[in-house]
DNA sequence: TGAAGTGACCGTAACGGTTCAGAACCAATT
DNA sequence: AATTGGTTCTGAACCGTTACGGTCACTTCA
């Protein structure tokens, strides 16, 4: 009855030796190293440790003694959610599940809410390391976790110095796309890119946001495309380039048109990515061009999506790059100056790419 | 120089206050609770701490104090990359990573890998509560999870009577897809499942292995079909059930292979999720059959790949059943007796059912 | 002028473990 | 008899923080 009357305090490490009569140090061994005592003692620990319903060693005052938290953070900048609807996000998240699971270590999501720039969740985060995937360079949440005393991987960001990285080559590979599109006769291109910064400018670009956009893989795609497209004389600050917020196929459909609205006479329209060139494909379908002999259209990533859909694409390792990410930052090998990794891709020549009308023309009646 | 003999110990709030000649009460408020002293000693608290690399509190010593570790904890006991490959976990994920954000809370991952029956993942957890989503209910960690002294919710798994938990009726819905075969015609049919244990048993599935089921999700469903079948009469134990361990296209292909071989009669071929439904799709066009005339696929779920497939199957809001988990968890509400969420569920009527030949005729020649 | 507030800061006691250097004991060896 | 070695268990320090209940000086108000 009285016994009731109080709250039971739960059983902790020190109530159970108390109750038995041991030391402390003793329960802790029966856990953590059966062979530090005899079977005997250790089978009476366990079986009180039921009977006062003690859930074993507490694992936060553990994670707090041994400093080993068990996990590591990812830093996505999203709405969390966003993570489980970009197939590229998906596959970056498997790969690093892969690399953790693999070293029995769990993986925090972090939330960190772009909007509020509630930076409060990274100080809070109990974890051995961190992942950041793909944030612009001037996120306040990545700055938190760079300050936080844990090695950090970085993945799709510029080279911070200090800190691991993985990536791939953005400018070349999107180079290589360009001069494939180049040698197929097209001068006339219209772009389709992703958010380049932190605010909502869904619209035309201007050549001052290329540059200093903060999203590096979105500015060293642009930079690759300008880079290819100077060397045949085409002037890039002529290049219509569009940008949405949204990464999604409405986005990447409404974008198309906004390009094709005011620049008609465009032969390739390039996007920064395979979601919006499948909605780019979805419009050029609604207005009833043909691709690729009308319009060419390409993406970037190699999702299965592009893939059944014949997109001309670049393919991206994303689960290689997520497991990259998650081994760097687990290696216990000899952490020295900060490692690089740059994955490699590959140029996927699908079925929405051609020559132009104009360049098979050309061919036809010349020399 | 002899600074850098020793290892810098790195910066505590004890440090710190030490440095500042401050208590440290008074150094925790700088960062807890600004109000609880003068801004001009805030302001040298933390312009000390940055000269001193101070990283601010130490995140789980916080936890411990304050009984809080501002995450919760996903069991998925897959592989973890599973939760990556299969629509309806993402789906899963993305609501429950929904919720969590809503609460500004993480959400840890934990490796719980169904090989090596490591349990200790669950014990190092440092979380405020779990989520369950569809692990056998003899599983080693779903047992570790029950044991600790958090609140959980389980998900898709049978009513344990003492935790929360989130679901559908898998056994009504799926009754309701039979009798809509029923009506159609169907008497000789083919079930496709996913796995009903730990075992791999790639294979016809006996009575006994059906009822117990440790996937309580599978086990449902099959309750369903044969209630409603045996309502018509046909026997049950006469219908073929081939299992499956891999959740994937491949399966449902080679499994509905396996049934087709040895029952070609069947006019319907029911399979417990859209993934294996859409295997057994891709067997049938192998085969030349004509879906849904020479036969009907079924599936469950409802994910996008079905629906653009058309075909007919259970959609069960796969979104909302991780919202309501994560809110269910971390609803600050009278936390009373264990709480149970049925959430709602929908035929979806598509291109791939439809009265079988013989029933056509039946109807022709009927009275 | 004395009582009651108020703002700013502090001391102590947890929070629940792990770890390491021994102590105590016993058997076997020298 | 003294030494050695091995097991089994203990004591005390430590991990870095926050909660709680103060103290103390300085208004404010009747």
């Amino acid at each position: 009855m009285a016994r009731s009357m109080h709250v039971r305090r739960p059983a902790t490490l020190a109530s159970l030796a108390a109750e038995l009569g041991v030391s402390r140090t003793t329960v802790s061994n029966a856990y953590n190293r059966p062979d530090q005592l005899s079977p005997e003692l250790r089978r009476r620990v366990l079986e009180t440790a039921r009977r006062l319903g003690y859930p074993g060693p507490d694992p936060v005052a553990r994670s707090l003694r041994t400093r080993k938290a068990g996990a590591v953070g990812l830093l996505l900048t999203e709405n969390l959610s966003y993570a489980f609807r970009d197939p590229a996000a998906i596959g970056f998240l498997e790969g690093l599940a892969l690399a953790c699971e693999d070293a029995g270590t769990g993986l925090l999501l972090v939330p960190a809410n772009p909007e509020r720039e509630d930076v409060a969740a990274v100080h809070r985060a109990g974890v051995d390391g961190f992942v950041v995937y793909s944030v612009p360079d001037d996120d306040p949440h990545l700055a938190a976790v760079l300050e936080r005393p844990v090695p950090t991987v970085v993945c799709d960001q510029p080279d911070l110095g200090n800190v691991d990285r993985v990536g791939i080559d953005d400018q070349a590979a999107m180079n290589s796309l360009a001069r494939h599109l180049i040698a197929l006769g097209h001068r006339r291109i219209g772009v389709v890119c992703m958010r380049l910064a932190r605010d909502r400018n869904d619209g035309y670009v201007t050549r001052e946001r290329q540059r200093s956009a903060h999203f590096h893989v979105q500015r060293a795609r642009l930079a690759g495309l300008a880079e290819a497209f100077a060397e045949v004389g085409v002037e890039w600050s002529a290049v219509p380039v569009v940008e949405r917020f949204d990464h999604t196929i409405a986005s990447g459909a409404s974008a198309a048109a906004q390009v094709l609205d005011r620049d008609p006479q465009i032969t390739a329209l390039i996007c920064t990515s395979d979601i919006l060139a499948l909605g780019a494909l979805g419009e050029a379908r609604k207005r009833g061009l043909n691709v690729p002999h009308d319009l060419t259209i390409t993406g970037f990533d190699g999702i299965r999506e592009a893939e059944q859909a014949g997109l001309t694409t670049v393919r991206q390792p994303v689960l290689e790059k997520g497991r990259a990410a998650g081994k760097l930052l687990l290696d216990p090998a000899e952490r020295t100056r900060p490692r690089s990794v740059t994955l490699s891709t590959e140029l996927v020549v699908g079925a929405t790419a051609a020559a132009p009308r104009g360049a098979v023309e050309e061919r036809w009646f010349g020399p």
